[in-house]
DNA sequence: CTATAGATGCCCT
DNA sequence: GGGCATCTATAGC
């Protein structure tokens, strides 16, 4: 932790203090040891934050489930750039959904977002997912919680860790849960033997995305 | 509450 | 044309 003790704030909305940025060497390791280590962190958009309270490890070219399966395309180029960065994509031809490239970088590997628990800037997420009456529908699925935070494919490739981007990956002192909920991947058809699925204990805010095989 | 269809972009064959 | 790391509306219990 920085002795700075950098009070990160979004839009004037303090989200944690103090709150610390994080560092590449936080997320360095396999895609599956970072994972549950990135459950409690907290995404900083605009005047928008949530804390991470679901997420998936997707591996390189070994995991079949993995968008870098088939190796390096013009979409999934930033899977293949250093640990810290945001890759978006586009799912379904509809959304998008957010990863926190972990590397090594010749993995390709990446921990995709599932779902988040608003922590500021609910009127903005309101306002972008129209129709939604209860908070945690707001942001409790990839493609949501790109929507409520207002995350799109502008943001595909741009360094979380760097103080100045548009989207950023904090930490405010709060630590990962001790024993996350672990279970397989959601909707996915290959690769659905792996337990590469993590999720805070107890949170009301995790998808209602259902794992696949078991 | 569960189940299902349909929307839609992009890469693959 | 097929297959998706999805979500919503709608129908039914």
């Amino acid at each position: 932790m920085p002795a700075s003790g950098e009070r990160v704030t979004s839009n004037d909305i303090a989200v944690g203090s103090p709150a610390v940025p994080w560092t590449s060497s936080r997320l360095a390791g396999d895609a599956p040891d970072v994972a549950p280590r990135l459950l409690n962190a907290v995404i900083l958009v605009g005047g928008c934050a949530g804390r991470i309270v679901e997420v998936e490890a997707y591996g390189g070219a070994d995991d079949p489930a993995s968008h870098a399966h088939r190796g390096r395309r013009r979409a999934n180029a930033s899977m293949f750039a250093p640990a810290g960065t945001l890759y978006v994509y586009r799912s379904y031809g509809i959304h998008c959904c957010a990863n926190v490239v972990t590397g090594p970088r010749e993995e390709a590997a990446a921990v995709l977002v599932r779902a988040v628990e608003p922590v500021a800037g609910l009127d903005s997420m309101r306002v972008r997912r129209p129709g939604v009456r209860r908070v945690r529908d707001l942001v409790n699925g990839p493609g949501k919680l790109c929507a409520a935070l207002d995350i799109g494919l502008d943001h595909d490739g741009i360094d979380l860790l760097d103080s100045t981007s548009a989207v950023r990956l904090v930490h405010d002192g709060t630590p990962p849960p001790p024993d996350p909920v672990v279970s397989t991947r959601v909707g996915i058809s290959r690769g659905t033997d792996r337990l590469h699925r993590w999720m805070v204990p107890d949170s009301a805010y995790v998808s209602k995305g259902r794992p696949s095989g078991g």
